[in-house]
DNA sequence: TAATATTTTGCCGTTTTATGCATTTTTATG
DNA sequence: CATAAAAATGCATAAAACGGCAAAATATTA
């Protein structure tokens, strides 16, 4: 039996099982203890499983990262957030994408301001039902637990149906050759979709954002309307992209 | 058993009972005394857990937000979510409504549970993307922003076209006569459509809840399955809900 | 195909870890 | 403040992990 069909058997078993034993394992395969150990201590290093004393266990699910993320970098989230915050008028139709740079944004628009916003994000809906004015339209869908948004073919044809005055959207990667990109395919699919739906887009990028480029492509930069960051919007970086025609704010 | 199954273990029965003694875990998991002393000083050192004399409490984490309903009259919600998890078999499609009791039931849904949960309560949702494992489906619309769940026809159609093999409600008042009503006209409607939609159907009631009608009518007695509820299930103000084929938890 | 290099595996002595037990110290409580 | 329960401490033991090494299996190259 080859290693990788023994790595691939203790993969198996320990979905079923939820854990494996070295002791068994050594048996159940023909090979020594050394080998299974080192099979464990292979896997655990790819990130697999979770090696621990006697065998191992799946991979701990926990999804710390949304909290995490939430925190940091948040000064330049809120100096984008308060440019963002301005565009905003009385009566639109707003989409708002699952970044916690739009969770800033809704966090501080102002009690009076009275405007229909749509979005998939749990924590971004959360925050609006504290504002007294705005109605809030949640697409519904499957969630996607880390980052705290619904994903799916649920929320790509709800979006679809819609008709936006604004789009915010947070980003994975933007640069001047390739545009928006994305590291998940779902979402890239997703924000097509906003898009398509919205008169005006508006993407919300912090400076580490900028000129990096991520696996899925969301769309080139003509079809983006403005970028906000916490940049001077003076800065040179910027020069290619307006000469795109993107406003920078 | 591994020493980190075990401490998965005692993290459960915390979640769960909100309690544990050393001298119990050390029977149940067949260990010494001085080993879950041991298990429990690690957890506690990983700030997972409150040691105390004798054995461990949860840690208290989050700041109690906007629910002061949340923590009124916890300690009964509590006992109910305890007797209804026991229900979650894995494998199953399950509908919750936006219940405080539900979400109790939410945090406590053990780690090696398997099951598809649809909801229309954001507190609920983002309490389930927390499980490693259960699959969440949420049910997009209109935010009602007290209640931070989504209301509307979105949600009636939505939930028309599922088939669920339980579903979790709270309520607003059940009595024998007028069965099970609700203060919310939208509420009360996509209540019955849960209904509609479910194999079975469980209502979660604390006492105060008992006996009480609201404006709006649900459903009649026989179409409820279990009641689930913190009093004792023997007490004689359920014998007209037992004549009725109804049963209490 | 033979020769050689590389990887994988088993073995063995050493080190570390997990656990139970006995003894002492601390804590809770009437 | 007395007493029983729980916790800490130290020690013993068995199981598991580690590191080095050489044999065996595989892959690569001439």
């Amino acid at each position: 039996m080859l290693k990788e069909e023994r790595q691939n058997h203790i993969l198996d078993k320990i979905k079923l099982n939820r854990k494996v034993l070295s002791s068994d394992l050594s048996i159940e395969l023909n090979v020594s203890e050394d080998t299974i150990r080192r099979d464990l201590n292979d896997l655990s290093s790819k990130k697999l499983i979770k090696k621990v004393h006697g065998g191992a266990l799946p991979i701990d699910t926990k999804a710390p990262s949304y909290e995490e993320r939430k925190f940091y970098s948040l000064k330049e989230k809120n100096s984008i957030a308060k440019k963002a915050v301005n565009l905003i008028k009385d009566g639109q139709v707003i989409i708002m994408s699952g970044s916690t740079t739009n969770l800033q944004l809704a966090k501080i628009i102002p009690s009076d301001v009275n405007a229909t916003i749509y979005t998939y994000s749990l924590p971004i809906a959360l925050q609006l039902t504290e504002h007294p004015s705005i109605e809030i339209i949640f697409i519904g869908g499957k969630l996607n637990k880390p980052a705290q948004v619904t994903v799916g073919l649920d929320v790509v044809s709800s979006i679809s149906q819609l008709r936006a005055d604004l789009c915010f959207m947070g980003t994975g990667g933007i640069n001047v050759l390739n545009g928006m990109t994305e590291p998940n395919w779902e979402v890239s699919h997703i924000k097509k979709c906003m898009i398509e739906a919205s008169n005006k887009v508006i993407v919300l990028c912090t400076n580490n954002k900028i000129n990096e480029i991520k696996r899925y492509s969301v769309t080139p930069l003509n079809q983006i309307n403005t970028i906000i960051t916490d940049l001077d919007p003076n800065n040179q970086i910027f020069i290619p992209y307006k000469e795109k025609g993107v406003e920078i704010l």
